[in-house]
DNA sequence: CTACGTACCCACGTTATGTG
DNA sequence: CACATAACGTGGGTACGTAG
């Protein structure tokens, strides 16, 4: 008889996912080992003895969760250290290449240039910009460039900002004298937002580039800025990039999940949403295709501009979905009117509670709505629903 | 002339991938 | 996990262009 006949199906899971988190855990020592390391020479063997693998398996695990291999990875991270010494140091190309693990510098200038499409001197004279992205960040940073001061506290905890790229956190910008005085000290040459009335106020001081963040789609958002800064074949190749990776998610999704309906839902004190197509919607309907709960869809027919609907907990049974991602706000107020939903006889009659479908995701990766961010949004939700269709994933506040 | 950077070539090492 | 093989990456060498 098989062993597996034999294990109750919940252990199962259980042990799969504890694998899972194993193996993710051990690839991720070795990343931290590449960041602190990247100067030094690092071997494929020696991440594998890191991570405690057999090298082989380990180049596939590598691959399975970064979408890369693990020298291809290392060689983009000291690429990225190199175009900061490029940018911000008087180094040599030689010394740059050593700083970043090359012993030798003509083979770093030519990977140089065939990864980032010109050589390390083009690159250390190319004359870019000074942005200042008050919104947008993630905007600018798909089309390859990076801003010299931004508001972070609006950027979202996906749009990635390295230590090392000397980013200004420049916001909130909320127009009084001393902030804009700040701005002005900065000589900005284009300013990013989505303010209009800001954007009137700073078309003295720089081109300022007005973002509709509410009205327009991501890609007409993308391309008002790439046209501004002259950076449309870049933003071509960003749209075609994410198109292929949707196409791919879509067709390994559709082979473990079909046609379920996926819902989304928002708990906040004393207020319950379900998301339509928008926002946190986008990357789950539009990106991936995946089906909304059935009032969903009608609701988004006859409003095109539908975002989401405040409901009450006895409300649940008409957004019915065989997954469910959920966003609980990090305040005590929403936990407390989390754990009360999780009381209700609504709740554990929903289809995804009952087959074990719920995923908890991080508001402060979900609500920005840019580039980066949602390709990273896509991304997790595939992988949380083909992954975990019996996996609990909640947040450490909540074991 | 010298220093620096790029392009091209070649031999060898490393990595990915398919198969069992 | 082991193995074979193809593909790709690396490092050393040389030639050449450019600027000071």
């Amino acid at each position: 008889m098989q062993r597996q006949s034999t294990q109750k199906p919940l252990e199962q899971a259980r042990v799969r996912t504890q694998y899972v988190q194993d193996s993710k855990d051990k690839i991720d020592k070795t990343v931290i080992h590449m960041e602190d390391h990247f100067q030094h020479t690092i071997s494929r063997e020696q991440l594998a003895e890191i991570a405690e693998l057999n090298p082989d398996h380990y180049s596939r695990m590598f691959r399975k969760y970064k979408g890369t291999s693990p020298i291809g990875y290392l060689t983009g991270l000291r690429m990225e250290k190199a175009k900061t010494l490029l940018k911000h140091s008087h180094y040599s190309i030689a010394e740059i290449a050593r700083l970043v693990g090359y012993s030798d510098p003509y083979h770093f200038s030519r990977r140089f240039k065939q990864l980032i499409g010109v050589a390390p001197t083009h690159f250390k004279e190319q004359d870019l910009p000074r942005i200042v992205a008050l919104d947008g960040l993630g905007h600018c940073q798909a089309l390859g460039m990076e801003p010299i001061a931004a508001d972070l506290d609006r950027a979202g905890g996906y749009v990635h900002v390295s230590a090392s790229n000397q980013l200004l956190n420049i916001g909130p910008l909320v127009t009084p004298k001393a902030d804009l005085e700040q701005l002005i000290a900065l000589h900005p040459q284009m300013i990013v937002t989505a303010n209009s009335e800001l954007e009137q106020q700073l078309s003295t001081v720089a081109t300022t580039i007005k973002l509709d963040v509410l009205e327009d789609p991501i890609y007409t958002q993308l391309f008002a800025v790439a046209a501004a800064l002259g950076r449309e074949k870049e933003a071509a190749a960003w749209v075609k990039s994410y198109e292929a990776q949707c196409t791919e998610l879509r067709s390994r999704l559709f082979g473990s999940i079909g046609g379920e309906r996926v819902a989304i839902l928002r708990v906040r004190e004393q207020l319950l949403q379900v998301y339509g197509m928008l926002n946190m919607g986008y990357p789950i309907y539009h990106s991936l295709q995946l089906a909304p709960p059935d009032k969903i869809s009608m609701q988004s027919i006859f409003n095109a501009h539908f975002h989401s609907s405040v409901i009450s907990i006895e409300e649940l049974p008409f957004y019915e979905a065989e997954h469910l991602l959920v966003v609980v706000q990090p305040d005590n107020g929403a936990r407390s009117e989390w754990q009360e939903i999780t009381q209700t006889e609504a709740w554990h009659n929903f289809p995804a509670v009952r087959m074990g479908n719920v995923h908890h995701i991080d508001v402060a990766n979900w609500l920005n709505n840019d580039p980066i961010s949602i390709l990273k949004q896509m991304h997790e939700a595939a992988e949380l629903l083909m992954k975990g269709s019996r996996r609990r994933n909640y947040p450490s506040w909540m074991q």
